[in-house]
DNA sequence: GAGTTTGAAACT
DNA sequence: CAGTTTCAAACTC
């Protein structure tokens, strides 16, 4: 039997975890305000689906026994395309909290029921024993109900090749390790929108009714979970997600009649431009019945802050090169990681999977763990926004607060699932209200006991950093290397995106000692990013000290929920309205120093500033002519630069010309030849020029090109007369 | 590179 | 909230 991994999850775009949105979807809250807000039409659902999904398939099964049934997850989003996770011919069982089986049909049942086990916190597909009810739903003609309590339905994770994928749902009560996550756990009212492929029309809430019922969908040989992910035409629309089941063509049951679902909801797509694809894992070995128990659908709350976000997330999957999408990055190390950007939010949601060990992988019979083996890191770069921009950009960007973790921190807490959720250094402050929501220590951190597959949401450095570093361990917390540390890691050689990296984004590493950097006299952790490259000691701003940096987050946005934001609040139009949020305090740089906050952002003081002897203001004489200095330094930095630049591709281009010719001969280089009097000769020159410029009044830069063409042109005839002469005393050797 | 200065952050 | 301490960056030599 095929069971889908926890890991399946991470193929999924964030939004299919955030159950508020799914909530959303249906009917809109009275209390959630961020949805409701949003002119959210489920009419828009359904058009998703249709998008043109000639889409690419990216396969990420590593296993590629084909031949048998395979559970097929794929996720599938472009602007305007749905992104479809299609379970196909899935046999999909779930087990019961305690890891019981649930169900034991191999891969020949392909036409079981596909059912979802409310008690179980999962999504059965093609269970056996629920055949009756399968069948009654089929006779009955109407669309299958999942019955939940407070439970909401949630692709959990990626099989790994020869292991069961399970589409879990949360735990809806509290249970023992939830306390680590946010205590809210209040049943909630699952909502399904089920939208069948073929009929986008269709898109059918499905509601959760109270009981353990486990509810059996329309047995398919294949079935398709497509999640659909919609661009919003405006920023303000609500990011919904749908999972639709789609029928393929060998499905017995029309496509139609069972809208097999999964609950979730619309995402808006950020990225038209992006045909949509389609991430097919399938799940080659699924004869063997597998145990779910600690598989966990984590769901991170800081993923619907992408529901305002005014670029459309950009769900599609696959393609490495689209910045704009969902990107799988290889990694050489086991740890798989999804890479998720979210426009503005400045954060990557990555999913840290590490490999079980416990797991039998490719192993038919074996009991399988659902450690990803294959899984690669997915980058959805959804927005234009650069991830390095502060924590909390100033700019007017709209983002939709994430969905109150209260739905996010019951999944995290109630399931065993290996995944955490590591939250971001920077809380963004549409972000921040729903951290609020977290108790002091929710970490968003597994449950005791928790695997290897991770899920977290870190900061766009780090995932950066992840890219950069091939080498880099992310690892479960069972597989925390003993003592490498993420700065470590960052400072394992770069995957040749360092180089670029660096330029489009420069950072200083910081040289903390003390503070662990979590605290924000580290630039790094203020920023909200992770150390890389850094000098740092006793680093704790890493992904191996999760648990630390939350709580060390927490600390601060408790004295100051502000901390995280940019200081520097930028004003309506230009740099000139961009101050100080806090004003500096100077006493004795006279904000005329990097010391100073104000002078150090390029800006002036303003009256919120308590600075003593302040020089820093417009008028000030100091300021002028130390900015003065500064352009007057800058600038001649810049053409001295250039100067040599081009300077010395001139000689090089001359030599290269030149050396030929020379080297033909077998004698010495034409630059020999510059003696003494070759030197002052053409020292005399070039002072020649300089007074020829500045005689006809040329600008420096004017009078530098002149003299630099005029030492190109010494060298022209020094190397030409040195070609000569050897060449002269070849031919009269010869 | 070592030592000093500085002011924000953290602490009391 | 004010004063003090801690901290790391900026600066100087």
């Amino acid at each position: 039997m095929d069971v889908v991994s926890p890991e399946l999850n991470s193929l999924l775009p964030d939004e299919i975890m955030d159950t508020e949105a799914i909530e959303d979807v249906p009917q809109s809250q009275p209390d959630e305000t961020a949805v409701q807000s949003e002119p959210s039409d489920d009419t828009s659902v359904p058009m998703e689906t249709d998008t043109p999904l000639a889409s690419e398939n990216l396969s990420l099964c590593s296993d590629a026994t084909s031949t048998e049934p395979t559970q097929a997850l794929t996720t599938s989003a472009t602007t305007g395309n749905p992104i479809a996770v299609s379970i196909s011919t899935a046999t999909i069982t779930t087990d019961s909290v305690t890891g019981t089986i649930v169900s034991t049909s191999g891969l020949q049942k392909l036409t079981a029921p596909f059912t979802i086990s409310p008690a179980n916190h999962q999504i059965i597909l093609n269970k056996v024993a629920s055949s009756q009810a399968t069948e009654a739903a089929k006779s009955a003609g109407t669309p299958q109900v999942i019955k939940q309590e407070g439970q909401k339905l949630l692709v959990t994770a990626i099989g790994k090749s020869g292991q069961p994928i399970v589409l879990q749902l949360p735990h809806t009560g509290s249970k023992p390790g939830a306390s680590q996550t946010s205590g809210d756990t209040k049943p909630q009212t699952p909502q399904f929108k089920v939208v069948t492929l073929g009929a986008r029309s269709e898109l059918k809430p499905v509601v959760g009714s109270a009981g353990n019922q486990v509810t059996t969908l329309q047995p398919q040989q294949l079935k398709t979970v497509q999640i659909a992910k919609k661009t919003p035409t405006s920023s303000a629309a609500p990011i919904k997600f749908i999972i639709t089941k789609t029928v393929n063509s060998k499905g017995l049951s029309s496509p139609t009649s069972v809208p097999p679902v999964i609950a979730g909801r619309v995402l808006t797509q950020t990225s038209p431009v992006m045909p949509p694809r389609t991430i097919t894992l399938s799940e080659p070995h699924n004869t063997s019945i597998q145990s779910i128990a600690g598989k966990k659908i984590a769901i991170s709350p800081l993923k619907t802050p992408s529901k305002n976000i005014k670029p459309v997330q950009s769900l599609a999957v696959g393609g490495v090169g689209g910045s704009q999408f969902k990107t799988i990055i290889p990694l050489a190390t086991q740890p798989n990681v999804q890479q998720i950007q979210v426009p503005g939010s400045k954060f990557h949601y990555v999913r840290l999977v590490t490999a079980t060990t416990a797991s039998s992988i490719g192993q038919a019979s074996g009991p399988s763990t659902s450690s990803i083996q294959t899984a690669k890191p997915m980058v959805v770069n959804t927005g234009a926004v650069r991830m390095s921009v502060p924590i909390v950009p100033a700019q007017p960007m709209k983002q939709v607060a994430p969905k109150p973790l209260t739905s996010a921190a019951q999944i995290v807490t109630t399931t065993q699932t290996q995944q955490r959720l590591i939250m971001p250094a920077t809380p963004l402050p549409q972000i921040q209200p729903n951290f609020t929501n977290l108790r002091p220590g929710t970490v968003l951190a597994p449950a005791p006991g928790g695997g290897n597959v991770g899920y977290a949401v870190v900061p766009a450095q780090y995932v950066t950093q992840l890219q950069q570093s091939p080498f880099v361990t992310l690892a479960g917390s069972s597989g925390f290397p003993a003592s490498t540390g993420v700065q470590t890691q960052a400072r394992l050689p770069l995957n040749g995106l360092s180089t670029a990296e660096a330029t489009s984004r420069p950072r200083k590493p910081c040289n903390c000692t003390k503070s662990q950097c979590l605290k924000l006299y580290c630039d790094c952790f203020a920023n909200g990013e992770f150390c890389n490259n850094c000098n740092c000691n006793n680093c704790f701003n890493n992904l191996e000290h999760e648990t630390e940096r939350l709580k060390a987050i927490k600390t601060c946005l408790d004295r100051n929920p502000e901390a995280f934001k940019p200081k520097i609040g930028k004003g309506k139009e230009g740099e000139s309205d961009r101050r100080h949020s806090k004003g500096c305090n100077c006493k004795r740089s006279g904000c005329l120093k990097n010391y100073c906050e104000c002078y150090e952002a390029k800006i002036m003081c303003s009256s919120i500033c308590k600075c003593i002897g302040c020089k820093n203001f417009e008028e000030s004489p100091e300021r002028k002519t130390l900015m003065h200095l500064a352009d007057a330094a800058e600038v001649r930095v810049q053409q001295q630069t250039a100067a040599k630049t081009k300077l010395s591709s001139q000689i090089s281009d001359l030599l290269m010309r030149t050396t030929p010719v020379n080297s033909s001969g077998g004698g010495r280089l034409p630059y020999t030849f510059v003696t003494k009097e070759v030197l002052e000769a053409t020292c005399e020159c070039l002072v020649e020029q300089a007074k020829k410029a500045e005689q006809t009044f040329q600008s420096q830069a004017e009078a530098e090109r002149m003299i630099l063409e005029e030492f190109g042109h010494c060298l022209m005839r020094i190397i030409s007369s040195a070609g000569k002469a050897k060449a002269d005393s070849a031919s009269i050797s010869c």
